[in-house]
DNA sequence: AGTTTTGGATAGTGGAACTCTCCAGTCAAG
DNA sequence: CTTGACTGGAGAGTTCCACTATCCAAAACT
């Protein structure tokens, strides 16, 4: 397979194929001569792949090679490859600012949780937090209730669908599912909300 | 209040706040003179506001913008409301490529929804099916009906939480509920997935 | 009187994700 | 064997976005 047919089957343009090539998001080809290469099946999936991650995932070129890395990484444990999917997806730079972490520690702690309190994820639940009561809209404890309970149900399901025989198989579930799914879940709350809106006469 | 004490409350640097000025995104303060402005409390709650909204809810300027006119405007519907929170949250461009429709279809369907198969949010549960498809990683029905359960329960929750006397208000609530939530929930699931992940011991 | 600060306007910056242009080597058709 | 289309690789250029920086004349404090 060319470059040209690796555009036309994946409908990604020459020229983006080229510069994921100088990125390093795609391993180059096979090359069969000063200006030929062979492309073959996995460079179209992994084409395919990155443009999920991107269009899909909205990560930034960057969280993508992360998550590639984590999925080619020989990792041994499952709960490290978890960790770069949750790294990749976390907002990275924004407002850490007043975050001493109260708001999510009340949270997490009331729900029993054993988590990282240094983890992105954390920081996030917390700024969100955080904005929201600064914004004059705190969540309110039932409200927040729910969504904890949503949350575990979720994430019980999603660690408990993770493949136990081959490791490879299940690093790839588990970072594919946590960024993958993530769009699904937002979309399924709009479309959710639509709903009881439009039947409650709201 | 001057520009400067404006700046120094939110921590927002002035060149900042005369670009949002420039953009519309907060109104101009009160001129006492050729060159002399006050701006008040509400100017400081904007500002706080749009900040939140860029960086806890990751909406580009010009949804930001859309978001605010829907707050401003006296909207006589909710259920309009809704949707602009759901027209600036939902990915804009992105890959409605061979988005037939059909997988999201399904879910809407088997879930009885009443939702308009034309909103961004259908468009991005499909592409983000179809993309877990392509990429081998089906969602298997059983996780999704998971998704679709406690997408039911969070939206019931959102939607009973809203308050019934005060328009304003409630439009306020709808909007930003659903915008600065879908942070909240996404820290929530990788939280729980820790968790999950930490006490099984995977 | 002199130093700061301000509002307003215009232009410039930096990062991200491409996209374009070249070029020489290669291949297949005529 | 020429011709013309295509290729891989490298570099520079483009577009969009969200700011920053610079000026300037007119207040405002000191």
């Amino acid at each position: 397979m060319r470059i040209s047919e690796l555009s036309r089957d994946s409908g990604v343009p020459v020229a983006t194929i080229k510069f994921y090539l100088r990125e390093g998001l795609l391993p180059p080809g096979l090359a069969t001569g000063a200006t030929r290469a062979e492309y073959d099946e996995r460079h179209l999936a992994r084409l395919r792949l990155v443009r999920a991650l991107v269009d899909v995932g909205r990560l930034p070129l960057a969280g993508v090679r992360e998550v590639l890395a984590a999925i080619d990484d020989p990792t041994p444990s499952l709960h490290h490859a978890l960790g770069t999917a949750h790294d990749a997806l976390a907002p990275t730079t924004p407002a850490a600012r007043a975050a001493d972490g109260r708001l999510a520690e009340a949270v997490v702690s009331a729900a029993g949780w054993r988590v990282d309190r240094r983890s992105p994820s954390f920081a996030q639940l917390d700024a969100a937090l955080v904005a929201l009561a600064d914004t004059g809209f705190p969540v309110d404890p039932t409200s927040l209730a729910r969504y904890v309970d949503a949350a575990s149900a979720i994430a019980r399901g999603d660690v408990a669908g993770v493949p136990r025989d081959d490791v490879a198989a299940a690093v790839q579930h588990v970072v594919l599912g946590t960024v993958l799914h993530e769009p699904v879940l937002l979309a399924l709350r709009r479309l959710a909300q639509q709903h009881v809106s439009a039947t409650t006469g709201i």
